[in-house]
DNA sequence: CTTGACCTTGACGTAAACGTAAAGTAAGGC
DNA sequence: GCCTTACTTTACGTTTACGTCAAGGTCAAG
């Protein structure tokens, strides 16, 4: 697992009806990701954006995409992982028995962010219970 | 590096009365880690073990900051941000300004954990609705 | 035409978190 | 005394996820 930003900023994705397409700056700018990193996750197969000539022009869709990436990053998938979970979105459409396997491998995953969440829910007491042992009275919740 | 003082373990881990203290491999074996890992542990002063000359002997309390170290890895901080953790820890019998700070910090780290819990739970929408999709008949909750 | 902003592709560098030999030590059993 | 097993250190290797130049293409504004 790979370690996570220090300030990882919960932003639900917003629509962008405004817009029809984005530059890699704008997503940078957006997601407070470098130009970099998203050519990196493109190498990686993450993203897949058209080109106008030579530039990067990103759809609604790779918007959306990005969205899913960071998030997972943040909930500690490695860009492998992530790579995976995004392939099963793609077969969607696929044949019964695929989607079969693509289903366990989503409850799978359910199953592991549960117990995620379970370390961050105990996490969360020890902190808050070592903050009451450090100061009794100033208690905030 | 740090003293590593005298204090309380607040892991809520299985206790182990049967035994006073521990191998490397005990612990490794336990945990699921390796010696390696200890080791590379020790090395980012994170544990601070005993020598029975120049074996490691690990006491109970070793191995609850061992048990706070891999909650914290799961949940997805660097060993660098479980060391500050751990310090904040061994500073809860310090100055009172110091305290405040350390109260401060706890509560940023909570508040973190908190919105990583949103982004978990996100994701796990994310996934059940996408099972949804697939197979709207094969629900299991 | 030039400047500047923005974009491109390599190629190399880096930090984290260990893995993996290689080789030595210390204790217990036969 | 020798073997085995568990432990030790030193040191280089590896993977992930980018950062950081270097060297240049593109296009609108002035």
């Amino acid at each position: 697992m790979s370690p996570l930003p220090a300030l990882a900023a919960y932003a639900p994705i917003e629509p962008r009806p405004d817009r029809d397409t984005f530059s890699i700056s704008d997503l940078g700018a957006e997601f407070g990701v470098t130009a970099r990193a998203l050519r990196f996750y493109e190498d990686e197969g993450l993203i897949a954006p058209e080109r106008r000539g030579t530039q990067r022009v990103y759809s609604h869709r790779d918007r959306a995409r990005l969205a899913w990436i960071l998030r997972g990053k943040r909930v500690g998938f490695s860009l492998g992982e992530i790579r995976e979970l995004l392939d099963l979105y793609d077969l969607g459409d696929g044949r019964r028995a695929q989607r079969a396997k693509t289903i366990a491998r989503c409850r799978d995953r359910i199953a592991l962010l549960e117990s995620q969440k379970h370390d961050i829910d105990a996490a969360i007491r020890e902190l808050s219970d070592f903050i009451t042992h450090l100061d009794p009275d100033n208690q905030k919740d």
